[in-house]
This record gives structure tokens, C-alpha cells and sequence, in this order.
DNA sequence: CAAATATACATAAGAATCTTAGGTATTGAA
DNA sequence: TTCAATACCTAAGATTCTTATGTATATTTG
């Protein structure tokens, strides 16, 4: 079956974690409407993805929360602590490798 | 969970066609050692990933199947159909859009 | 002002894709 | 003769995502 909107194909952590190495603190729907910005609306960052992911991060010990209310709307603001910034290092070079790997394989032209 | 090896994220399918795009025909085995050696080893692609996928493919009539005996071993050798050609063209298409979508969000410094 | 859209969080079912761990059998090398 | 390589295969379970909800507030628009 095939989908309509473009996979984040497991790179969705390393998203997280990059946007919050250069930004202090963002909070979820922040980081929904960031990912479709920065991507010309063709990459969908949905919710049911993001939160899930979010809660991990926090589990794992890669990102602490403040809330912070607006009105009487609240915000659950991330940031990453010691151990979410080495990761956010780590992974970043992972999907570089990846990305680097991949063209390595697609471009080359093989002789039979 | 950490993964030990790095992932596929998605592009099985991809690489499968790539490959069988600029080979006749190609056998699974074939494929797992090409895919490895073109990205010095640090692609695995598992015979439990290949396998069904190349099954799938065959199934949505992507892939056509000749079986060649070698001795008393037989190869399942794999062909892109005409579906499959225009497949593998846009396959390779939604990839690069893909990376040029995560190089955009993951590259770009972003002002607070 | 009412209705629709945007903001902001969340979860749960199910699909898709992969890893891990087996299994069978033949061939070649040590 | 035993081990590694070749060559196929499947099944259980993990992970990651989509799709579909749900709740509530705030803002825009007709």
C-alpha cells in the first residue's frame, strides 16, 4: 500500500533533537508547524507521531519540560538536558553517515 | 532501544529497484553482498527484510522471477517489469525529495 | 454573534518495515 | 570433516509511523 505523505523514515528523534540544540525551548505544536515551514509543507510532522516521540525523549532523560500558560492555555515547553544534547550530536552524525551511504549505493553505476 | 546496525529508514524498496534498474537481472543474495560492499559494510541488509520485500514486489507485479539452476543450487533471478521500471523511477524520485526536505530542516540555523 | 479555523495537548488501533532468530540445503575451503 | 560461504525461506516481535479520535481554548470570518 502506499502512502501519500513522504515517511520521516525513523529520522523523526534526530528532527527533535537538532531544532532543540538551536532553540532553547520549544513546545510540540511549535515544532509541528517548524518541520512543515522549514520543508515547504511537504514534510508532515503529525501529531500522533511528534507527542509519543516527545514523551520518550523525556523518559529517556534527553529532555526536560516547564510549562508555561498562556491564558488559560498551557504549553509543555522541551529542552534538552546534558545527556539529550550528546545524543542530539550522535544522532545527527548517524544520519549523516546514512544519508551519505545511500547516495553511495543509488549513484553508483554498477558494471555487470 | 538502541539499534545496533544502522537502518534501512524506509528505502528497501528503493534500493531494490536502483539496483535492478541498472542490472538485468539480479538474485537476493546478489543484492545483500552488493549493498554491503557499495557501502563498505556498514549497510546490512538482512535476508529477513530482503526476502519478503522482493516477494512483495514480485506481487504487485513490480518484479518478474527466472529461476536458474547452478549445479544443484538454484537462483531466483529478479527483473524490473515495465510497471516496475516506471516504479523505480519514481521511487528514486521521492528519495531525493527526501533528502532535500531533511537537509532543509536539519541544516538550517533557526533565529529565536 | 455563530461557526469555522487555529492553537495545544493527548491516546489508541492498526499498518508498515525492520531485526532477530530460526530453518533447509548445497558447495568449497581448511 | 567440519566450518564458512552460498542460496533460499519464514515467523515472532519491536519500532515507527498513519489515521482517527478526543478535549479544550482562542481567534478569525461570514
Amino acid at each position: 500500500m502506499q502512502q501519500k505523505n513522504p515517511l520521516l523514515k525513523g529520522s523523526l528523534i534526530t528532527i527533535i533533537l537538532k531544532l532543540l540544540s538551536e532553540n532553547d525551548k520549544m513546545y510540540g505544536y511549535e515544532i509541528t508547524r517548524i518541520v512543515q515551514e522549514l520543508s515547504q509543507g511537504s514534510l508532515k510532522l503529525t501529531e500522533g507521531a511528534l507527542y509519543p516521540s516527545l514523551h520518550k525523549l523525556e523518559a529517556d532523560g534527553l529532555l526536560e519540560v516547564s510549562i508555561e500558560n498562556i491564558g488559560n492555555r498551557s504549553r509543555k515547553y522541551y529542552s534538552l538536558t546534558k545527556k539529550g544534547k550528546k545524543e542530539s550530536v550522535e544522532k545527527l552524525k548517524e544520519l549523516n553517515q546514512f544519508f551519505t551511504q545511500m547516495q553511495q549505493v543509488l549513484n553508483l553505476k554498477l558494471s555487470v
